[in-house]
DNA sequence: TATTTATCCCCCACTTTTCCCCACAATCTA
DNA sequence: TAGATTGTGGGGAAAAGTGGGGGATAAATA
């Protein structure tokens, strides 16, 4: 499982180290593609398979069936770390994402994101006032 | 259960001491995070790893699910306890809950919650007068 | 086809952070 | 009062993050 907050720099050669918490969980192959917010998600391969699974199962006569497949996978590109456990950004992504040079890289559970530090540090006090009110309709009972 | 309060100082290298008395009840292993009203929430790990179910039956392609989880998880940090019984607060959260030297740790039943000393005072005094309102509402019957 | 250019990846080196251990002071207990 | 427990402070080794040189491979151009 994946959790945690790290802030990690994007050398002049593209290159961002994946924390090492991280590296034994995601193994040698994993892939990165698009995510939502305009951040990037990585994956192990199982875990980005089991939602190609999914995607796969939707009709192509659906359009957002097919907006959402074509953006979810036009992004993703398979994953070596090289042996500092740093990788590099395909420059489609570092664009999508807006990476300038301190990122961040959070865990959510079953992935990592990469988020732009300004984007992140924005996303986060905007929603700081919400969760309070996002949490409260989450769930019905006690959990 | 967690129940009291408990005044304690972070030193210069972030870390601080956990009660003895919770130090039992947590055991060696548990994961601390961030809070809902700008504090630091600490789960002995069956606790976390409960409601982690609960977020990953969520699906992501529902916004407040995706904002609610990043925010739980990625405030989370497996811990382990030095032997000194202290705890190492990870910067982002520190900055999150604003916690200056001076903090309090309270135990509200399933969990703890580490508060920056003033910030807590603020939020007790604030919600005193209105507890008698608070309260009011909480539940329709005897219990 | 040959030469040049660019990209990628390995290696080495430096800096910073983290973690572990030891020590001391204050409080509590017998 | 002596000993044990708890909270606080700091030193030092190990690990993690960062930056840059150089060679191999691939791409581009003449």
């Amino acid at each position: 499982m994946f959790i945690g907050e790290f802030h990690h720099t994007i050398d002049d050669k593209g290159r961002i180290a994946i924390p090492s918490k991280y590296r034994e969980i995601l193994g040698k192959n994993f892939v990165i593609t698009r995510g939502i917010e305009h951040c990037i998600y990585v994956y192990p391969s199982d875990t980005f398979n089991h939602i190609v699974t999914k995607l796969e199962s939707l009709p192509f006569t659906k359009k957002d069936a097919r907006a959402f497949t074509r953006f979810f996978m036009s992004g993703a590109t398979a994953i070596e770390l090289d042996k500092q456990g740093r990788v590099n950004i395909p420059s489609p992504l570092s664009l999508y994402a807006n990476l300038s040079k301190k990122c961040v890289i959070v865990g959510t559970g079953d992935r990592l994101e990469i988020w732009d530090e300004e984007a992140f540090d924005e996303f986060m006090s905007s929603c700081n006032d919400e969760m309070s009110d996002i949490a409260e309709n989450l769930f019905e009972e006690k959990i």
